[in-house]
Parts: structure tokens; sequence; C-alpha cells
DNA sequence: TATTTGAATTAGAATGATTCTTGTTCCAAA
DNA sequence: TTTGGAACAAGAATCATTCTAATTCAAATA
């Protein structure tokens, strides 16, 4: 491998571009970037194997322990957010627009599903007295409009 | 160990009585019996590991493979309901009323939140058109009364 | 420019919850 | 009484994820 096959930056400011949407900064390192970009350009919500495979095209010599590291360090950062679904391995999304998921109960599949109205978990559940809410977690399950088809 | 140490059952009738309130039906054996027992007396949303602390003292030797054996029967049975957060070890929960759950991000506690309005996701967010919704998981997180009153 | 410092990266080992496998025990029907 | 199938136990296997230790790199400092 040639020593410039990685590590090489977009910018002529070399690597100390730093960005968070909240949380803590990230330094965006070619690979974090390249890890950010593959998500950026899925909309199927990747597992962390799914985006080594893919990011592997550009920087074959990445390891899949650098991609969870670089999933981890642009969640902290906001940049991404990670996609919990029952126990199955975790999904990565670049969508940061305020959204919860669908999940194809059939094939497996998530996709994003946008706010139509502002949601206050309060007027639905009676939650403990003197409990502060942080955020609410919303995964919809179903079956997918293809799937529906498929079995008609 | 005395062969009548378990495998005895409350009913005379043996093991073959069933009992299912959705889903398949499950056979009580005594140790299905006392799994559930443990978690109907339980507030706290248990482990698989922490069920199998608390059904030694009935069955010492019960082993853990049984007590997941158990819950996966009871679960598919709908006498209990598994609880996943995040990617945490799963939880089990043997109230059946309609609920969501409260989590404390500080001291991971889960708490159930019994409803008090009808909930319509398709209300809240715009889901894939012609999806079918079978179930919607909500995960309340934030800080729980104790934990506020310890940090005050 | 050379050195230092700390983060990023890598490969592989370790972890840990869960599932699987295999052999055994038991119940109930034949 | 025999037999078939489920329940059970013990431990191995799985697998996503995290950790460890060693290396490489970039930016700051000397």
């Amino acid at each position: 491998m040639s020593p410039s096959t990685h590590r090489s930056s977009a910018k002529p400011s070399g690597l100390d571009c730093r960005l968070a949407v909240l949380g803590t900064d990230v330094r965006l390192t070619p690979h974090r970037r390249e890890v950010f970009q593959v998500l950026a350009e899925s909309t199927d919500h990747p597992t962390a194997y799914d985006v080594f495979n893919r990011v592997k095209g550009k920087s074959p010599s990445i390891s899949l322990a650098t991609v969870y590291n670089c999933l981890e360090h642009l969640t902290a950062g906001g940049l991404i957010k990670q996609v919990n679904v029952e126990r199955a391995q975790s999904r990565y999304c670049a969508n940061l627009h305020e959204h919860v998921h669908f999940h194809c109960d059939e094939c497996g599949q998530v996709s994003d599903a946008h706010p139509k109205a502002d949601f206050d978990p309060g007027l639905f559940w009676q939650l403990p007295a003197g409990a502060r809410i942080t955020r609410t977690d919303v995964a919809i399950h179903g079956v997918c409009p293809t799937c529906i088809s498929k079995k008609a």
C-alpha cells in the first residue's frame, strides 16, 4: 500500500478541521470522512459491517475496528445517528432531520418516517411523577409496501 | 438432587395444562411456572440472569439455558414481554396491560408507563405509503425522580 | 528541521449475552 | 410397558461489539 493511499485530506488545512452538529466535536480524518460519506450516500441504514464493506472500495486497508471507531466518534459528534431495533446489530443513519424509523418485519428494511406533528409522550402515557424526559425512541413495526404487494 | 425436586406440578392434571394469552400455547411446566412467578412478583424488569438467580431459590438446579428457554416460551405464549433498550441485555416483564417503558439514563431503572390516551403513530409521522403497521415500540428516556432528588 | 505528544489506526484477542448442540430425563399416549 | 416427543442441563459455539497493545500519523513545540 502506498503511504498516501489514505490520510490524504481533501482540505489543504490538513486533518484539523473539526465539525460537530451537536455533542463533542470530531476531527474529520479521512477515514471518518469516508465513513460519513458512505452513510450520507446510503438510505438503507447500513450496519457497521455494511459500512466496512462499502468503505473498503475507497480504503481497502481500513479495518472493521476503525469503522466502529469512526462510527462511534461520528455518533458522539452528532453527525450520524445509531439506530437500534430490538437486539439486532446496530444500524447507522446520516439523516439528521428529526425522524423515527419504520421497520418491515418481513424483509428487515428500515426506512425513515418524518414528523407531521409535534409529539409529546407525556400526553399519551402516565410517566413517573417528577421524571425529566430527555428523549423518546419510537420504532414503528409493520409490513412495507413492497412486501405487501409481494404477498398479494 | 432428589428426583422430585422439580417437575412436580401444582395441579393434579400433570404438566399438560396449557395457557396462552396470545400466540402459541405454552405447557406450564414447573420451571416455566417458577420463571413466570418470579416475573409476576417483580416490578423491576429483571434480566434473564436476574431471573436465573431468583428462580435458583426455589429450583437450585435450574440452568441459565433453561431460564432462557422458559423466557422464550413464555414470551411466545404472550404470558410475558421482552423489553429491549438500545442494545443492552433483554429485560422481561409480566405486566400484560398495554404500556410503554420509561428508562432512567442515570441509574438504568426501567419503569412502566401506562396509557392515558389512544396513540396513533400515523398522526405524528409520515409512514411509507401503503405500509401496514402492526405495533409501535415507544421507549421514553430521561431521569427518574429518585435520581433527580439525589443530584439536587 | 527534529522532537514530542496525543490521537488515529490496526490486528487480533477478549467479552458477554444469547443460541445451539448433544445427551438425558421425564411424561403421556399407545 | 414401550415409545415418541418435549423439557431440561451443561457446555460449546456464535457473533456483534469492545478492548488491548503496538504502530503510525499530524500538529505543536523546541
